[in-house]
DNA sequence: TGACCATATGTGCGTTATGCACATATGGTC
DNA sequence: GACCATATGTGCATAACGCACATATGGTCA
């Protein structure tokens, strides 16, 4: 079952580790918390007041988890928790401060992995995304599936996602 | 500063977060234990008998938490705990057990991370494995920088590491 | 209308992987 | 031999989770 070229995969594991290391870092610099609590920040940040369960979804958390995620969330004065659709839901929305922390979350993770690209001539940069959207379109996944891999993706970075996601039609 | 190619960037991260999932999830299937405690295994497992304090370092971690992660893989008859250079110093090894274990974990990566580049032709591989080759080239490092770097990685599988790294010269 | 179940939120409690401060033992140096 | 560096291990705390449970709301069906 050992492909011929193994290297290419180890080397995407390898560069992959290097990835979310610097993109964990990055938020751990703007956010004192970690785990998917910065991927939160961004969800929400798209303004359409997801709910608790919704959030859990995304974020791929437990009930419970999400619950607590919240709650740092909230004792921080980053996000509030308003009346949802039912009156049991609720809708989160960014707070202004969770707005601009927003912002330093998605240009921090920008600016932690720009160097990592720097030996590449622009071209070559160019041919890397192609390859990479390719793999990423490759990817058999649901809806949520693909909101949870994007859960910390710039959307304003990200011009022609190459993976189909409903959600961000708005 | 928001470079031309962002979306190169973003699509790098997006990459990363699913192949650090990956890598994550495979070794949980084959270990009962997460953060680095599968590194652990795989560094152990170059059978220099490095010292708590040496694989410390590769794996970033402060001393507590690296005897913590030491006395579980003991506990769990993967690792034993030999005699060192010093009186004060231990070398650690692989059981029998860790030897095999170590073994499911190359494989269990390598193994979740091929179906990633299916989308991508056989020369589409490799020239994206150049691609990723400069880039971890190009990633200023010190000789620890880089055995943290490679702590998962398959020394098998990656002929011709682009990152030189002495511990690897045996 | 009421019984019943599904859905959504929140809480008590435990676990895992970690760090900090400290204690202890060995090695080297002056 | 005094002193400091190095290596290991321990007590205690913390962050980010999950499971089991409790509670409230919504919908459905007799």
């Amino acid at each position: 079952m050992r492909a011929m070229n193994d290297r290419t995969t180890n080397l995407l594991g390898a560069v992959g580790l290097a990835v979310a290391a610097r993109i964990e870092s990055a938020a751990r610099a703007v956010l004192s918390h970690g785990g998917e609590t910065p991927a939160a920040v961004v969800v929400i940040g798209y303004g359409l007041g997801p709910s608790n369960e919704e959030l859990r979804r995304i974020l791929g958390l437990s009930h419970p988890g999400n619950v607590r995620l919240v709650d740092r969330l909230v004792a921080d004065g980053l996000v509030e928790r308003r009346a949802g659709a039912d009156r049991r839901s609720i809708a989160l929305f960014l707070t202004a401060a969770g707005e601009r922390l927003r912002e330093q979350l998605l240009q921090g993770r920008l600016a932690a992995l720009r160097p990592l690209l720097a030996p590449l001539s622009q071209p070559e940069q160019a041919l890397l995304g192609e390859l990479l959207a390719r793999l990423l379109a490759g990817l058999p996944a649901s809806d949520n599936d693909r909101c949870h891999l994007c859960r910390l993706c710039d959307d304003r970075a990200c011009t022609d996602c190459p993976i189909p996601a409903d959600f961000r039609a708005g």
